[in-house]
DNA sequence: AGGTTCGCCTGCGGGC
DNA sequence: TGCCCGCAGGCGAACC
């Protein structure tokens, strides 16, 4: 389940393979991902060279001239670079060749929840895009920003702050380890939260993502690999996964209650 | 308008 | 071994 580091790992992944390389061959076998790809994508891409790579959110966006390629793993989408020859298997939907490339690539998504759209013009006023909140890893998301969106809100915090018009990418695995790192109880209400909370909160939340991002980092090379990169952010989890489970800090037995019909996690001696 | 629920999908693990 | 069921979840849409 792809969140925001592990897209931003790929955008780095995929740019040096694609940046200034103009698309000749658009391969699409399935169409009916999360919105239909339209049918001229192929007519529309072709021709076109890639001027930039960049991520918004989780959206990947491959720049280009007359519009972009805007991409979204949802929950099991992969982009991976192969070597052109490779057999496609039953859950990749589209190839993307490039000229004097003999790679290709390829979107891979087995549950279609992702999505591979094109917009023309500037994708950040794409509809799905204009209304985003900040980037959790810019000056913009502070604890000031934090508590003035805080206000008046009353649903648990842990909805907040996975809301991608409060702040983008911090999907369920990371809400449920920053809330434990800020010392926040999840189901608090949001307008409980003071200017220190924010500030814990706003810290733990880009803590938790630069810690992924470096670790997505070091296995930048799975992106060409056929097998892709499996779950490195698994590997350092404090509550996820570990309901029932002894907290790190007290030892006390974590907590699982569902926040929003999503499973989350927390200590209740050390969050409050 | 904020809050809640639904639906899209397939893979996987558990129970029998 | 194989079937069925429930769960997982990003996120927009459709509700209340």
């Amino acid at each position: 389940m792809p969140e925001l580091p592990e897209v931003e790992t790929i955008c780095r992944g995929i740019a040096p393979f694609i940046k200034s390389k103009t698309i000749d061959k658009v391969i699409i076998r399935e169409t009916r991902l999360r919105w239909p790809i339209t049918r001229n994508l192929k007519g529309k891409l072709c021709g076109q060279c890639v001027e930039q790579v960049d991520r918004r959110g989780k959206y990947l966006l491959l720049r280009m001239r007359e519009g972009s390629l805007v991409i979204h793993l949802g929950m099991s989408g992969r982009l991976r670079i192969l070597p052109s020859a490779t057999k496609a298997e039953k859950h990749d939907h589209v190839d993307i060749g490039f000229m004097g490339s003999a790679q290709i690539l390829r979107f891979t998504d087995p549950r279609r929840f992702g999505a591979v759209m094109w917009v023309e013009g500037n994708p950040l006023e794409h509809k799905l895009l204009v209304n985003l909140g900040p980037e959790p890893l810019s000056k913009n998301f502070d604890k000031t920003y934090l508590l003035k969106r805080s206000c008046g809100r009353k649903v648990a915090v842990k909805s907040f702050i996975m809301d991608s018009h409060i702040v983008v990418g911090v999907g369920n695995i990371y809400a449920n380890e920053a809330l434990f790192l800020a010392g926040i109880n999840p189901l608090r209400q949001t307008n409980s939260l003071d200017v220190q909370d924010c500030s814990k909160l706003v810290c733990a939340i880009k803590t938790v993502l630069k810690k992924a991002i470096s670790a997505g980092g070091t296995t930048l090379r799975d992106f060409v690999s056929a097998e892709g990169s499996a779950g490195y952010f698994q590997q350092s989890l404090l509550v996820y996964g570990r309901g029932g489970q002894p907290c790190l800090h007290c030892g006390m037995a974590l907590e699982e209650v569902r926040i929003g019909q999503r499973s989350t996690i927390y200590c209740s001696q050390c969050q409050n």
